[in-house]
DNA sequence: AGCACGATGCTCT
DNA sequence: GAGCATCGTGCTT
């Protein structure tokens, strides 16, 4: 039984986490059933000085999980429609998190091709309607198995196959922030699925 | 295959 | 009341 990842992993600059978590398996148990998908691109939202950030607006009822411990998931609505889905990092009372922006369905792919109609989960808000997430999962801890929803160990991603660059979709962000590469994405998605079989060989130790 | 736009509701000013 | 860490459709090349 593989184990989620420790909340030490969470508790370190939000880029090393960013960019650790390509590769990390994203599960969630939904009405019995195990979804699991491979975390294939991030962003890193760091501190009340990046005008990107939620918490640039400083402590508000929204963003108090993000000064919380490092490890859960802060889940926030928006545009109406969708629900995002985020990591927290860094130590207690330090307003950080990776938005976890696409995956690869690996497990419960039935379920989760149903819950998006068969269209594809790339996307912040995509992911978040395959695997069910919503504002239910804001604040749960993603180092515990035995909630609804957790992160562990997945696959090696080496830094040949990781893009960085640029966030997306910060319309009005001032520089420097709109250009910071806070970004990583698997680099080829054709590989994607290679990446995923190379990922139940990876559980098997 | 690329761009424009409307949906839709919560959060902060 | 404006703005939003987006998505899907529909229309243009």
């Amino acid at each position: 039984m593989v184990k989620p990842l420790p909340r030490d992993f969470y508790d370190r600059p939000t880029l090393t986490v960013a960019r650790e978590l390509i590769g990390a398996r994203l599960v969630r148990i939904l009405d019995a059933a195990k979804l699991v998908g491979i975390i294939t691109e991030t962003e890193a939202y760091i501190g009340e000085e990046d005008l990107a950030c939620h918490a640039k607006s400083g402590l508000t009822p929204r963003t108090q999980v993000m000064y919380g411990q490092p490890g859960h998931a802060y889940v926030y609505f928006t545009y109406g429609n969708h629900w995002m889905l985020n990591a927290v990092t860094e130590r207690e009372g330090f307003p950080a998190a990776v938005l976890i922006r696409a995956i690869q369905p690996i497990e419960g792919v039935e379920v989760i091709s149903k819950n998006r109609q068969g269209r594809d989960t790339f996307g912040p808000g995509k992911l978040c309607q395959a695997m069910g997430i919503t504002k239910t999962e804001n604040g749960v801890d993603l180092t515990e198995a035995n909630q609804s929803l957790w992160i562990e160990a997945g696959i090696f991603v080496p830094n040949k196959s990781v893009t960085i660059g640029p966030r997306v979709g910060l319309n009005k962000t001032p520089e420097p922030w709109l250009s910071k590469p806070w970004r990583f994405l698997v680099k080829d998605i054709s590989v994607t699925p290679a990446l995923a079989s190379g990922a139940s060989v990876a559980r098997r130790p």
